[in-house]
DNA sequence: TCATTATATTCTAAATTGTAGAACTAATAT
DNA sequence: ATATTAGTTCTACAATTTAGAATATAATGA
């Protein structure tokens, strides 16, 4: 894997990122993914992903105020750069693109 | 990882083995992927993954008769089952979904 | 103010996917 | 028979995906 490729749950995560906007913070990341999926994410894997995909370039990150709520560390915030929004595009037109060729699928 | 799931990769090589139909072999595919994405690709990249998603019951496959052509050994065939076409038209879906809410980018 | 509790992130490790290429097999033309 | 061509199998390693423990931080109540 030489060159910095899309994995299937990079390209999830990042959409909620852009779905999320100013909440795009891991723990809301992962329950939004649980919610849109009925599939269990640990923690864990959510913040290694959005740690890798702004290596990648394809987000950046800042720390938020602390909230008004009880407790608590302060967030994260995630934010998509054009860069990842120009890949997220091409992995969605890509796949598109396959979709047609297929026959007997055409529309779907 | 404890349930099947699609890869990335994978995905793209399912959606090729049904774009290929009878023609669904791995020179054949690997030929077929580099034309669509004008990226490279090793014939054992594809032929490890054809099987991965054979044994997660996404594909089978069957030897094909010798060809009318000048040498080679004879293909094998690659077919999409019905619960590799249900997982494919599921990842398609979610990621629609998720492109509809995503503020700005509702249709494309 | 200090222990407690809640909210989050970081760190560590392991399983699954993704990738590459060498080794091997079989058919045909010479 | 042997060289050539077409294709699959096998082996190994790199990157992504996943889980959970450890740690940090902020608010609250005593």
């Amino acid at each position: 894997m030489k060159e910095t490729r899309l994995g299937e749950f990079e390209e999830v995560l990042l959409l909620l990122v852009g779905i999320l906007g100013d909440e795009a913070y891991a723990f809301k990341i992962a329950e939004e993914f649980e919610s849109q999926t009925q599939r269990a994410v640990s923690i864990g894997a959510v913040h290694s992903t959005l740690n890798r995909l702004s290596e990648k370039g394809f987000l950046t990150s800042e720390m938020g105020n602390s909230s008004p709520e009880r407790g608590g560390r302060r967030k994260r915030i995630y934010t998509i750069t054009a860069t990842g929004r120009r890949v997220l595009i091409e992995a969605r037109d890509f796949k598109t693109s396959l979709w047609e060729q297929y026959p007997g699928f055409a529309n779907g």
